[in-house]
DNA sequence: AAACCGACCGAGCGTTCACTCGGGAAATTG
DNA sequence: CAATTTCCCGAGTGAACGCTCGGTCGGTTT
């Protein structure tokens, strides 16, 4: 592990948890076990450590999905879709800093003024989204998902798991104990009848 | 309009708009045409200016909720559970601000080292989740709505709700236009069948 | 009229913090 | 071995900002 490294491990963590404005340069030098001027040294500015930690954050992310979905064989759409917001679920305790850095709201107001960190935000969400959205008109081809719009039901899957995490991470509910409640409304949501719901 | 309701205000749409940390006093009292002095005499520092603009937008929220969901009559349980999807939706419109100074990260920090702004918290989310709550329960005996759990279906809509809003206050889905998707949805996960799903 | 009081003002203070800079140690190159 | 580059350090700087404080002004009370 090299100093560089080091600095954006601690940095993830610390913005994470604090956010971009209340997380000092001297504390992150701290926590890496550096000097100030190590981490100007290896990055431009303030900002720059952020970017850098949230680029690193999209590698580790990717990484695991294709690692956990895409090199994965599911029997049918509906399961493969099931496996996407399995693999989600797990994320948000694997990858707790890396999620919790992209969920903060620098992340987005940064995305909206400089394009390499809109592109880093857009690759990791749709990364989730695009296979989400390949499990979906998979099971629409092997019938295990009902005729539904692709594109718009995995945006609205996956902004259900997105606003229930934040639940769990801003402890206004315990949302981990519905995990297969939240299965089971989704199931709801691809299939029509009750007939093809079970467990 | 007194010139404390005025702070309160700017304080409001400058706290939802930048965040707690990138808000500065001076900032607030440019806007609210008043002197940084005024603010320090209205209020104990720069957290109580947070906590009584969340306070001022907890009575907005929950006036409007009162008048456009517990004063109103419902044909059935699942007519009022649509009732509280659309009210949540013109909210985020008609209340911006207020809604976005909730999102904000500092409310949750706030919320979990301070009592008073913990109690408001839940009491604007709880404004929510009683009347989906109420809506359900009221489905189930008119059977309008299956026999799912009342607590944990309120609880993953209302996520579902937030996740999405959040998606279109980030600028990384316009999920306004997914309205009706969305309510088709969430009457999937209320009703087993497809028999009852119908616009 | 005098005394009082709350609303309001803005200069000033102390702290925090991002960033610079000059220099030292180690590794790399010729 | 000398020269050069890379890595790393921490004191110093200037700006931003939360908050204090002494003061003015208009209305109310005695």
């Amino acid at each position: 592990m090299t100093l560089k490294q080091n600095i954006l491990e601690s940095a993830t963590q610390l913005f994470a948890t604090n956010g971009f404005r209340n997380t000092s340069i001297s504390a992150i030098a701290k926590s890496a076990g550096a000097a100030e001027g190590t981490i100007f040294h290896h990055f431009k500015n303030k900002e720059d450590v952020f970017l850098c930690a949230l680029n690193r954050a999209k590698g580790l992310i990717i990484d695991a999905v294709d690692e956990q979905v895409n090199s994965r064989h599911f029997a049918n759409g509906l399961q493969m879709v099931e496996g996407v917001i399995n693999v989600y679920f797990c994320l948000s305790e694997q990858l707790s800093w890396e999620l919790l850095l992209l969920f903060r709201s620098h992340s987005y107001e940064l995305a909206s003024v400089n394009d390499a960190c809109r592109t880093t935000v857009e690759t990791i969400y749709n990364c989730f989204l695009n296979a989400m959205s390949e499990g979906i008109s998979m099971g629409k081809e092997d019938g295990s998902i009902a005729d539904v719009s692709t594109s718009k039901t995995a945006v609205i899957i996956f902004g259900m798991l997105n606003g229930l995490l934040r639940f769990d991470i801003d402890n206004i509910f315990p949302v981990h104990t519905l995990y297969f409640d939240i299965l089971q409304s989704c199931r709801k949501i691809l299939t029509n009848g009750s007939d093809e719901v079970q467990i």
